[in-house]
RNA sequence: GCUGUGAUGGUGUAGCGGUUAGCACGGUAGGUUGUGGUCCUGCCAGCCCGGGUUCAAGUCCCGGUCACGGCCCCA
């Protein structure tokens, strides 16, 4: 038997309509914002990624050679890409761009739930402006998004990387080293909450252990807005400048107008997101029942486009949202919740069955093509059996009404309409207003 | 990269060394030549793949594939 490939899905009709729900309306929430569609190709050149993420990544992408030995390789993210189309072919657009993109990405690591080796990314990105007004409309985007959607019990944590870089450097670790500079090591060993792993680095970098305690308290905040109060004291303490603090609370205090109140937000500074090209705010959301793989969606400012020779633009801000992962994450409270609808608008426009009976299906075919015309979807019975079995087979089938046309309905000129929900019948006449206005 | 669990028709399952591999749902054809969701009958369709142990393997062993978990990672 020939199965699909690792970590990849096939989509059946129900599914497909949850999904094509689910797009849509997040296509209409980032229209609302401004933000316009654009796509890229599925497959781009290998140093788009080498040069973005460095020469690692190669063993975590779908790379190949192509007929002319071109290092090509399936996308792993969209951003790059992204950036890559603006360097191309929007150098002269008017700025600030506002995209939004949505499509599969690939990544060669172990499938598992709400993991899979082809998946769904639907992001934006605002290039060409930036400062907390611009993070804010990203992120009320982001918001905005989840809110229609209806997920529930989801936490957005945001953050500043400048806070933590300040800091680290300002304790005398360096920028840069090989394989990783220990500014970035310590920055992921905060965002996991590794202290010992902290401490250990310090220690090989001669940095005064005592630098540990004003993290710690400044990991420990929990709250929104009111923890930079606390926020801004421990960085006085440690004489550290207060300008990514401000940029931070003006970025929060838009957002308070911008998005709806999401269930959670707290402010945390130890945010990495585990990206050296972050420069500014960044912002995750999770969702906890979802367990080891709860991050639905990421983003933050970054510098990116100085990689193309458009330095003038960084930095830009933008964010991912992990398609499946909120569609798992919906699936799951809907059921918790015992509610059939999943995905808001999903619940398919009522069908009908045009059922023709003992009679030449080709003198309904008129009517067929009416009823589509405005706007009715209708089929056409294709199985030719009696009433009986066809009415079983259209209502199994989900569908709302039958129009049943048989040889005494050709000589009357009238048909019978049902609705097999309610099991009402009527006789009109047999024409695409008549039915049309009984369906 | 490490590690745990699992795999029987399309779906959900029973079988735990010897059975024509059972059941339910489903699909399909009838019972019913103009009225469904009930009922009855026939049919369709399965032991993930490859080795091994055994007189005998769905069942035990090894390897692979796939799925689901826990670490690592997550641009």
């Amino acid at each position: 038997m020939v199965q699909r490939p690792r970590g990849t899905r096939d989509f059946l009709p129900d599914v497909m309509n949850r999904r094509l729900a689910f797009e849509n309306l997040l296509e209409n929430r980032a229209l609302s914002h401004g933000f316009k569609r654009v796509q890229t190709p599925i497959f781009e050149t290998l140093d788009l990624f080498t040069a973005k993420s460095g020469p690692g990544v190669v063993k975590q992408l779908y790379a190949f050679q192509d007929k002319s030995d071109r290092a090509l390789t399936l996308r792993p993210e969209l951003t790059a890409p992204v950036m890559r189309m603006v360097s191309e072919e929007m150098r002269s657009s008017p700025k600030p761009l506002r995209l939004s993109y949505f499509g599969q990405c690939f990544r060669y690591e172990e499938s598992k739930k709400g993991r899979y080796r082809e998946f769904f990314q639907y992001g934006a990105e605002l290039i060409g402006a930036s400062g907390p007004l611009a993070e804010a409309e990203v992120v009320a985007l982001a918001i905005d998004m989840l809110d229609a959607c209806g997920l529930l019990e989801y936490e957005v944590r945001i953050g500043h990387v400048g806070v933590l870089r300040d800091i680290l450097t300002g304790l005398g670790l360096s920028e840069q080293g090989e394989p990783e500079a220990p500014v970035a090591s310590a920055m992921r060993l905060l965002d996991k909450g590794d202290w010992d792993g902290l401490t250990e680095l310090f220690a090989a970098n001669n940095v005064d252990s005592s630098a540990t305690g004003n993290l710690r308290r400044l990991s420990e905040l929990d709250g929104g807005i009111e923890t930079l109060e606390s926020a801004r004291s421990i960085l006085s303490t440690m004489g550290i400048s207060h300008d990514s603090l401000d940029e931070l609370a003006a970025l929060l205090t838009a957002l308070e107008s911008l998005a709806p109140t999401p269930p959670s937000l707290k402010v945390n500074l130890c945010v990495a997101r585990g990206l050296d090209y972050y420069t500014g705010m960044v912002f995750e959301v999770n969702v906890a029942e979802l367990g080891g793989e709860g991050q639905v969606l990421g983003g933050g400012s970054y510098k990116l486009l100085h990689l193309f020779g458009l330095e003038d633009l960084d930095p830009s801000c933008g964010f991912g949202l992990g398609f499946d992962r909120v569609l798992l994450a919906l699936e799951a409270q809907a059921e918790r919740a015992g509610r059939s609808e999943v995905v808001p608008g999903e619940t398919p426009a009522p069908r009908t069955l045009m059922l023709p009976f003992k009679v030449d299906s080709t003198a309904v075919l008129g009517i067929v093509k009416s009823l589509r015309d405005e706007g009715h979807h209708v089929e056409l019975d294709l199985r030719g059996k009696n009433i009986g079995k066809s009415l079983d087979w259209a209502s199994k089938n989900g569908f709302t009404n039958v129009v049943i046309v048989g040889p005494q309905d050709i000589e009357s000129g009238q048909c019978s309409v049902k609705n097999l929900v309610s099991g009402d019948q009527n006789v009109v006449n047999l024409d695409s207003g008549s039915i049309s206005a009984v369906l």
